[in-house]
DNA sequence: TAGACATATAGATAAATGTCTATCTGTTAG
DNA sequence: CTAACAGATAGACATTTATCTATATGTCTA
């Protein structure tokens, strides 16, 4: 799989504070004084939070007046999700189609729990 | 959402040669030599990587005579689906039920580009 | 039982990261 | 034009983290 745009999008998420961030954004467009209520930690550290989130390709922000409105990508939701899925799917393009564990009685591939 | 269990997820995911324990994981049970041959980096290295998984609920291990069998959680692919999708759903459990942006003409939300 | 092998642990180190204070830029209102 | 406000940038600092080497532990085999 590509990791080349889903591990960014994962480092921007391991962040309690952005996951809520994202979480905030999930129901619309919110402008940065809006989302710094919701937290203790100062403006800056806002400001820095949602710099790596739009390098992440999570967010985009739009400058209005004296506002920045930070609005989530559906490019990065549909990207995300489906990253996903192919990663914890055992499916064909898998990278481990060479075979699995040469110590392992039980060959048997892993079960799929994923439901398409 | 429950971010207790899906944060340190995320932060074990967050690193490529971690994620791509994962995608070989995916699809079945490999022991520590088999995953480390995918790699450049040590073995100590890759007990650390190891630890991190299972830490984060993401890995179960079995010990079988010298080897270490490492299995994907079932209840990983669920949970780690499960809280994404709500994650980025723009559903009733939102955190933002409280409203929208203070400055923004357009109150409308979000459109939900998921499909269940 | 001794040695080889698989893996874990300990400790060190360099790099990345989240946070802060101070300050700067840009925009609006009086 | 000036002051107030929104947000970004700069620089410092403490913590976390990914990696290494060296060594310990546990298991099998000859």
């Amino acid at each position: 799989m590509d990791y080349q745009s889903y591990v960014p999008m994962l480092k921007a998420m391991a962040d309690p504070n952005r996951l809520k961030i994202i979480d905030l954004l999930s129901c619309g467009t919110l402008c940065a004084c809006d989302i710094l209520t919701h937290f203790e930690f100062s403006q800056p550290t806002l400001s820095h939070h949602m710099k790596v989130l739009q390098q992440a390709g999570i967010v985009t922000a739009q400058k209005v007046g004296k506002w920045q409105h930070y609005t989530l990508k559906p490019e990065f939701v549909t990207a995300f999700l489906q990253d996903t899925k192919q990663l914890l799917a055992n499916d064909a393009d898998c990278i481990c189609h060479d075979g699995g564990c040469s110590n392992c009685q039980d060959q048997a591939p892993r079960k799929d729990v994923i439901t398409k």
